[in-house]
DNA sequence: ATGCTGGCTATGTGGAAGTCAAGCCAGGGG
DNA sequence: CCCCTGGCTTGACTTCCACATAGCCAGCAT
């Protein structure tokens, strides 16, 4: 990866409370990670959840109220018919755009920790082919590591430096 | 997402030590996952590490040492002219394939966490263009969550019921 | 030889995340 | 009206990550 301009003196910056950062304290935990997965594969009740993701509800239940109130499950009450109300939790598209990031996980657990390339496969429906996590133009070709480069994004005058997590 | 078969049924089986828990167990922590960041960043050397990434030198070590243990950076030593020998922790093949799964998290960062944008862009080298990191088929097409589908990989038969981390 | 410097290593503390076990509460069904 | 059930909540404890401070050791410069 190349360091554009300003960047390429990494003695006088400072990536500190970088994206990566800030997305860490809000799914940086081994329940959260799960709990995202458990959703992606269509778990939507409270008791479904610590069950299958395997820790206890009182974790899955102050996990969940965290995840909740940052934005990526939403809270509705439904109810089937002749039961009770009850409350299942839902991916916003703030969580569902975690995909990338939680099958990126996957994938590299699956080519570097399993010997047999994992249990699972995730495939396109309809043709049944393989997908991959990858970085990529917006035309879909993959950008190798050393084809990279980090630059400043241009910001608004408006914004103070302040609000810049990046220093100069 | 949907769920092949015999995965339909999520009464019967348990996702126990999948691909991303495994992967939780290597780079699930904060300190973990920023030397990543700095090592993408083009930081080898152990001092850097630790006051780039703003860790104590004691944590920087201990995680260097596991990530080094599990392969995703290997330790070298060298020497510039005139000056004693050093060590200095390169990224493995391994380690590189992290990636996308720290771009994702960076990614995702962005766009939900940072009322800006985000500090940093990540763009190809030669034509500047953004680069995103998406789910795909092989020819590069995106696959939005509702066409995926999980399917249980298929094993050589020689492995025992038991090397599968997902039971049926 | 002495000391500086980079790279650890040791010790002690705090806080977050996890465990198990028990208890609470609201809403139907009996 | 009472009880059962799902969904939490609380408490007591453990483990792990991170922090701060301090000290050790191997070279190389002097």
């Amino acid at each position: 990866m190349k360091l554009d301009g300003p960047l390429a003196d990494r003695d006088v910056w400072r990536a500190a409370r970088c994206s990566i950062d800030l997305a860490l304290t809000v799914v940086g935990t081994r329940s959260a990670m799960l709990l995202l997965r458990e959703a992606f594969y269509g778990t939507t009740r409270f008791h479904d959840f610590a069950s299958r993701v395997g820790i206890t509800e009182a974790v899955a239940a102050s996990r969940l109220k965290d995840l909740v109130e940052i934005g990526v499950f939403e809270k509705r009450p439904y109810r089937e018919e002749g039961q009770r109300t009850r409350h299942e939790y839902l991916l916003t598209d703030k969580g569902r755009a975690l995909l990338p990031a939680i099958l990126a996980l996957m994938q590299w657990g699956d080519a570097y920790l399993q010997d047999d390339g994992g249990p699972l496969q995730v495939v396109e429906d309809s043709t049944g082919a393989p997908v991959r996590v990858q970085v990529c133009t917006a035309d879909g070709a993959e950008v190798p590591l050393d084809e990279l480069r980090v630059r400043k994004a241009r910001r608004p005058d408006r914004l103070a430096a302040k609000d810049l997590s990046y220093t100069p």
